[in-house]
DNA sequence: GCCAATTATGAAATAAAATTTCATTTTTTC
DNA sequence: GAAAAAATGAAATTTTATTTCATAATTGGC
């Protein structure tokens, strides 16, 4: 455990003077990493054997060996937290903010997939007749990447953002198809009703969703991406983010499986695109 | 930088005695954060002032203050690095590879942000009569993310993925008309042409690409968003992600300079969504 | 509210660790 | 191959941390 966590946890179980010393390191513990026992029992106006004492009562073996302790739970900096946007925020402060929940949020939903279950849904997508991408909203973004993906791929793929576009083709959907439906809620009704039809027609019904949700009950598999939309002013953010990854790593996995010389032929596809450019220089 | 990667920098620059003391150190740090100056120098078979010296030439102030860095290096574990996908990998090891990836690119784009230009970019949206997006490819879905962001805002916008209608919509454009161009590598053709139009009607032209581009030279503001393209298989991943984020970041500053009224009414928009959902039962 | 027991605290002594000094050895340069 | 420069370590010194022990403060029992 961090061990500025651990000081604030047991501020109460410490004496008078230890308590003092505890201050002091919270205020400004990077100035202490850089501080001897002595300058550090003056700051505080205790003995250095008080602060000898504090050390070990944080079960480290001495003064030296807490600096090392400390150091280390400076060192993790930012370890990335979801922090809420606030209304006086500076460009810089909701910049960064919206980054490191980004990020945050990127290692929760990480946490939340199965690898086993992405490799059965690699599995499903490389023997697929044709693939949908379903989603709506800011899950509309996703499944357009998607088809962008897997178009390359040269397999058969369509994305629809619209109602009933989708409704359509989960009913025309038989046995081989894979339709993967895409929501953070996972609580959007048409969506829930095209993957009840999808699957009713013998599809396979991969969803991208949020564990446990309504939308989760109907699909065949179901990736989870889970994670804790806290930042957002009323818009979806680190979802679709989330939501994207799965699909890179999905697209990855597409293109592993299908060996080398597939891969020969992404290329290609990348080259075609070439006289649509301007030349680098470098 | 972190120490390690310093000592194994510069080890052709040690002399004999100290190039020992940086192999013991490099074959296990963390036995030696809690060694003493002595038991070091034992350990490299050399004596206690040679490894004083050694950690003076690291700049650091002393073996202490070096022990110090050490220990912060070594806290920051797995600090989220590029890491190519390997023939081989594993679903397990894919999906980690793709995810640490994409955090590390997004804390690369951060960085290559000016938090100066994003406040200006969000004073002329602000301002806007009319805000368009324009993107190709896998920018395109970047542009249809964030049209489905400021949509929300009830202010006048478009999206278009197609050269022939954006190379429209840019030559009726004017000024007080903001056009946003979207591209990874900021040398399609079609799009930096696309800027030119735009800015020749007097429109604001912001470029949200890599710092250098032909397309940024087009821009009156540049959002620039470098990553490195290490882990793709031939298919843009962490560039659009970054540049999601980017439109989060500016979808965000404009409701913050929009004030706490224009904040309820996006809550409205929000909840306008219920009756489309199944209930939460929590 | 008072006294004994317990706990907390700091001054001084001690121990440990790091640094400096300086003489010796090794390497480099001409 | 000799002089100069650089590297190295033994010993001395300094700095820093820890222990010991006496004193002060606090707590609990009556």
């Amino acid at each position: 455990m961090n061990i500025l966590e651990k000081i604030a946890n047991e501020l109460d179980t410490l004496s008078k003077s230890e308590r003092k010393v505890a201050e002091v390191i919270l205020s400004s513990p990077s100035t202490v990493i850089h501080s001897s026992i002595a300058a550090l029992a003056k700051q505080a106006n205790i003995s250095e054997p008080t602060v000898n004492r504090f050390c070990r009562r944080l079960d480290t073996k001495g003064y030296p060996d807490f600096k090392l302790h400390l150091a280390q739970s400076l060192a993790n900096g930012t370890p990335y937290v979801n922090r809420h946007v606030d209304e006086n925020d500076s460009a810089d402060e909701y910049t960064a903010k919206i980054f490191e929940s980004t990020m945050a949020n990127l290692e929760l939903a990480r946490k939340s997939l199965d690898p086993t279950l992405i490799n059965k849904s690699v599995d499903v997508l490389t023997q697929a007749n044709q693939i949908s991408f379903f989603g709506l909203g800011a899950s509309a973004i996703v499944a357009h990447d998607a088809q962008n993906k897997f178009f390359r791929f040269n397999v058969p793929v369509v994305y629809f953002d619209d109602i009933l576009m989708q409704r359509m083709s989960a009913i025309n959907s038989r046995q081989g198809d894979v339709v993967i439906v895409i929501s953070h809620t996972g609580r959007t009704k048409s969506l829930v009703e095209v993957a009840s039809l999808a699957k009713e027609n013998d599809a396979t019904v991969i969803g991208i969703t949020t564990t446990g949700t309504p939308l989760a009950k109907e699909c065949s598999i179901v990736l989870s991406v889970d994670v804790s939309e806290d930042t957002d002013l009323y818009m979806p953010m680190s979802s679709r983010i989330a939501q994207l990854a799965l699909v890179d790593v999905l697209a990855t996995g597409f293109t592993l499986r299908r060996g080398s010389k597939f891969r020969d032929n992404l290329k290609k596809v990348k080259d075609s695109l070439r006289s649509s450019r301007f030349d680098r220089k470098d």
